[in-house]
Formats: C-alpha cells, structure tokens, sequence
RNA sequence: GAGCCGGUAGCUCAGUCGGCAGAGCAACGGACUUUUAAUCCGUGGGUCGCGGGUUCGACUCCCGCCCGGCUCACCA
C-alpha cells in the first residue's frame, strides 16, 4: 500500500498489483479521493462547444497560445506512455477527452507518481490547459492530478470490447464502459421515455402511481406472480396491468390520467419477452378509440423526432415510415383476405374454425377454447405481416374483456392493435363503462378458465364496484416502452434496452 | 418444457485425425517528450464451463449436469 497526500491534505491510497492477491481483503475506503472540479467531460467539452465553428475554434487555437483551464474527472481507458510523456483517454457516459502529461510540466515526481500507481481503467481526476496536438485533437495538458478510484480488474479489450452477451447483460457495467453502442441505447431509451412524459404532461395528463402488489391480477390476460404478505395474512400479485386502477381513477374524476412502469407476468423469457417490462397506460374521458388513432400518431412522431429526429427509420434493413395517417385494418377483413372465410364462420362455426386450425399446425387446437382458437389464427396468418406501423380496429368482443362493444355490430369491440415490424407495440380501446356487462364479460373469462385458459381474466368486485358509482365514456391505451425503444434503437432482442434482462441464477460453473 | 448451436488466458478468438495449450490486445520489465488500435525489445499468464466414462494418452470421443444464444411452445 502506498500513501500520497497533497498540499490540501487530501489523500489518496494506491494498492500495487502484488497486493491485490486473491482472498485478500482489500479496503476500498481510504483509496477514494475527493476530488474539487467538473466532474463531466462534458464541461471540458463546453469550452469548445461555446465557440461558433469548429473552424473559428481552430484559427482561435492557432493564434491564441492561451488555452483554457479545466478540470475533468473520468475513467482512464487507454494509456500511450512515450518515457518522459504519456498519453491517455478519459472516458465518460457522455464522451472521451484526451490527455497528456509531460515530465517537465509535472515535475518529476509527480510524473513518477503517475507512471507508478494509476492505470487503465482507473477513474482519475486532471487539471490542466486545453491545447491541440499535431493531429488537431483538443487535449488536456496535465499540470495536477488525482486518483479517485482504483480498478481491481483490468478492462475489456480496447478494439473489441465485450462480445459475450452473457456478461454483457450479467455486468452491464462492464457494457457500458467498454461499448459505445449500448451507452447510446441506453441514453435513448431515457430520452424516449421522458419525451413521453413530456407530450403527456404537455396534453394535460396527470401521472399517478397505482399499486404494484394487487388483491386480484387482472386487467390482462396472463400468469400473475405470487407472494403473500405476513401481516395481511394474505397473498397478493404482482401486477400484470394498472388498467382497472387508472379506470378507477377516471370514475374519480381525474379525466386524464397515466402511468409508467413495470408489469410483471410470470411466463418465458424470449427476444420479445422479458418477465418484468415497462408500459405507459394513459386513459381519457370522453374519448373513444378513434380519438386514439390520432393521439397515438402524434404521440409517436413526437417521440420519433425528439429522439431519432426523424419520422423514417431503418428497422432490421428494412425502412418504417411513421409519417401519419398510419393504415387502418379490420380484424376480420384480414382474416377473409387470407381465409376466404367471413367474420360468421370465425364467431359461430367453431367446428370448421379448429379444423383450420388444425390444418394450419397450430399446436394444442383440439383443446383450445373459441376465444383462442381465433387469436391463434390471426396471429399464425396475419400478424408477423403486418410491418406497419398499422392500426388493426374492431376486434371481436370474446377477446377483449374490458373493450366496449363496437357501435354498429354487437359481435365486436371498439379496440385496435398498433403494430410495428411484425410486433404489437400498442393496445387501446373505447372502455366497457357498463358495469352490469362488465361483469357478464368477467363471468364469461371465469367459464373460460374453467375451460382450461390459464390467462383468462379474474374478477374484480371492487372494480365492478367502481363502475356502478359511473365512469364517465373513455379510452385508454397501454405501449409497450421496451418495443418501442427497440424500434428505435433497431436491435432484434429486448434484453439490448432492458439494463439487466432476467437471467437464471448462475450457479454451479 | 423441446430441438439446434455455443462456453479455451482479463478481453476478442484459433486449436487439424485423440499425442507438450496458441495468437492479438491487456498485464509486467526496458527504450522513446505530440501519441491516439502508438512503435520497438523482453517476460509472465490456463480448473480448456462442471462431473463422470472410454483410452497408454481427452480441449478433442461418449454420458450427465450448469450457463447462454437461436428456433418452437406460452405471451405483450
């Protein structure tokens, strides 16, 4: 262990690589230094960016001996030493910024100093005078320096970085040193979410936050995860929708309200799937869902400007114009475009509807219910076609619990599907505000679980409760945040905008 | 849960037919005061995912297990 303090009495320990034996207890504590300056390499940067042009920068430079003075404060990433000077990298989320520390403006000492205890991937703090090398790159010329934080481990590799998905998601820290890439995912992920707000926040909507842990796990269809609480004496679900309490709300009287965060379902973990994931759910009174339509293209081109600055992206190698008005489908004319069948035989010949099924190699289809049979059918013939993005309207009341049935046929909903590359990235509908039919609706997703649909909705008293007090006619409509920033990061895998995807334990190797 | 593919140095990857475990980067020592994938000389570094089996001999072949990826099933 070695021991440097300087004139402020600061100080600043150096542990040296034989010490860092395995099994050796290491004390982090007294090697963290404090360090007075700007902390972002984006503050160094600014006193480039406060100039006109970076040609205007350049002749100031060649003219002006009389740099500027800054102090950064980063992670050390490379280290070219030349004897009596070094050269180096300091890296931060926002950027990299080149340093150089010679002997003679050190001191040797100091110099000595730093050729001894720091290296890469140190975090490490300078302060010097901006110039430009030969090669024009601005640069740090050192004149003091201080060790903040010393890495026990070497860093990834420069030129490739980490590959290895596995550490990559395991170490995410490691990622986002190491990989300029998922550092930009990452930042655009925020972006876009807060560009969400924004809009939201912007059309009158107040964000509210519902419960996580909820009595009953409806207001979706799918596998809640269970656990109890000790002093209620009783178990309780993890959400896998807000839906039922932000209608709540609505019969309170907030007319506009929203959500974002995290709904939880316990089912497989796959490129589109990950068990905890991210939505906006946002419901408005005396709106329906062709309201909606509109809403949801402003909100996108929106998002889509504030972040990618453009309304046509590449997705996949292939392009995405979310230039509005989107296109419109009917549920069932895409059925009988690619069936020949109409909207009857799929609602009431279920016979002839599971022999096709049958015929398409839809797994399980002799025991699947109505209901199921009809979405695995769409799903199988339509849905991995539709690029979009595309608004698919009107479909049929026996999958939609909660949608309020259509004004011109009692056999469907008012309720559309956004999809985008193949994938549904948003759900919305004219809410069910009949709670006499809400609760024939919930009665009927009962006789389907009975019928061996494990995701059928529960029932929800108070909720029906709620309903009789009167809710006022509205839509709502939940988007998935993690498609929606793999859209726009063009990534094939939720787990590149998930910060730390679900991964089994590792044990064992 | 099923099928296929993968796991070798800190990182990125080779490893032929079963015959001494390899490279680049990183690290360490040396030279070099404008380098930037610095360069030059030199050195050290391995539970070949884990456990069995076959064999004179296994990173390599066989079996089981762990972890990951893709496809499928479930789902948004």
């Amino acid at each position: 262990m070695v021991r440097l303090s300087d004139e402020k009495g600061l100080e600043i320990i150096a542990i040296t690589e034989e010490e860092l034996k395995p099994n050796e207890e290491v004390c982090l504590e007294g090697r963290l230094g404090r360090f007075e300056g700007k902390l972002s390499i984006l503050d160094a940067r600014r006193v480039e960016s406060s100039r006109e042009t970076i040609e205007e920068l350049k002749k100031e430079y060649d003219l002006d001996p009389n740099f500027e003075e800054v102090s950064v404060a980063g992670r050390l990433v490379s280290l070219r030493s030349m004897g009596k000077a070094l050269f180096g990298h300091l890296q931060d989320a926002t950027g990299r910024l080149q340093i150089y520390l010679k002997l003679d403006v050190l001191g040797e000492e100091r110099f000595k100093e730093f050729e001894e205890f720091v290296d890469t991937g140190d975090l490490l703090g300078v302060k010097g005078r901006l110039f430009r090398t030969s090669t024009g790159e601005l640069t740090v010329e050192v004149e003091d320096f201080q060790l903040l934080a010393k890495s026990l481990h070497p860093m990834p590799e420069k030129w490739h970085g980490i590959k290895d998905v596995e550490v990559r998601y395991r170490q995410r820290y490691l990622d986002l040193i190491a990989n300029e890439t998922a550092r930009k995912i990452f930042v655009l992920r925020s972006r876009a979410i807060s560009e969400i707000r924004r809009f939201l926040d912007s059309r009158g909507f107040l964000e509210v936050e519902t419960p996580t842990l909820q009595p009953v796990a409806s207001g979706a269809n799918a596998k809640p995860f269970i656990t109890y609480h000790n002093y209620l004496e009783q178990n309780l679900y993890l959400r896998i929708a807000p839906e039922l309490y932000l209608k709540r709300l609505i019969v309170g009287g907030f007319n506009r309200v929203y959500e974002l965060g995290k709904n939880f379902r316990n089912e497989g973990v796959d490129t589109t799937h990950n068990p905890e994931f991210t939505m906006v759910e946002f419901y408005t009174a005396y709106w329906d869902y062709r309201d909606l339509i509109k809403f949801t293209e402003e909100l996108l081109s929106h998002v889509l400007l504030s972040t990618v600055g453009s309304l046509k992206i590449t997705y996949q190698g292939r392009e995405l114009d979310f230039t509005p008005p989107y296109k419109v489908y009917r549920y069932f004319d895409l059925l009988e475009e690619k069936t020949g069948k109409n909207k009857d035989f799929f609602l009431r010949d279920e016979q002839g509807l599971r022999q096709l099924a049958v015929e398409l190699g839809i797994p399980k289809a002799q025991s699947l219910t109505h209901a199921k049979l009809i979405d695995k059918v769409f799903d199988r013939l339509v849905e991995d076609e539709l690029w979009g993005p595309c608004f698919v309207i009107d479909f049929p009341k026996l999958l939609s619990p909660l949608a309020k049935t259509h004004r011109e046929d009692p056999d469907l909903v008012e309720r559309f599907e956004l999809f985008v590359a193949g994938k549904e990235l948003a759900n919305a509908y004219s809410e069910l505000n009949d709670p006499v039919e809400q609760r024939d609706r919930f009665l009927q997703q009962l006789r389907e679980k009975e019928l061996g649909d494990e995701e059928a909705m529960q029932m929800d008293e108070d909720f029906i409760t709620a309903l009789e007090y009167g809710m006022p006619p509205t839509a709502g409509e939940g988007i998935g945040i993690d498609r929606l920033v793999m859209v726009l990061a063009d990534v094939d895998s939720i787990r590149e905008v998930i910060l730390f995807p679900a991964l089994r334990t590792s044990h064992g190797a």
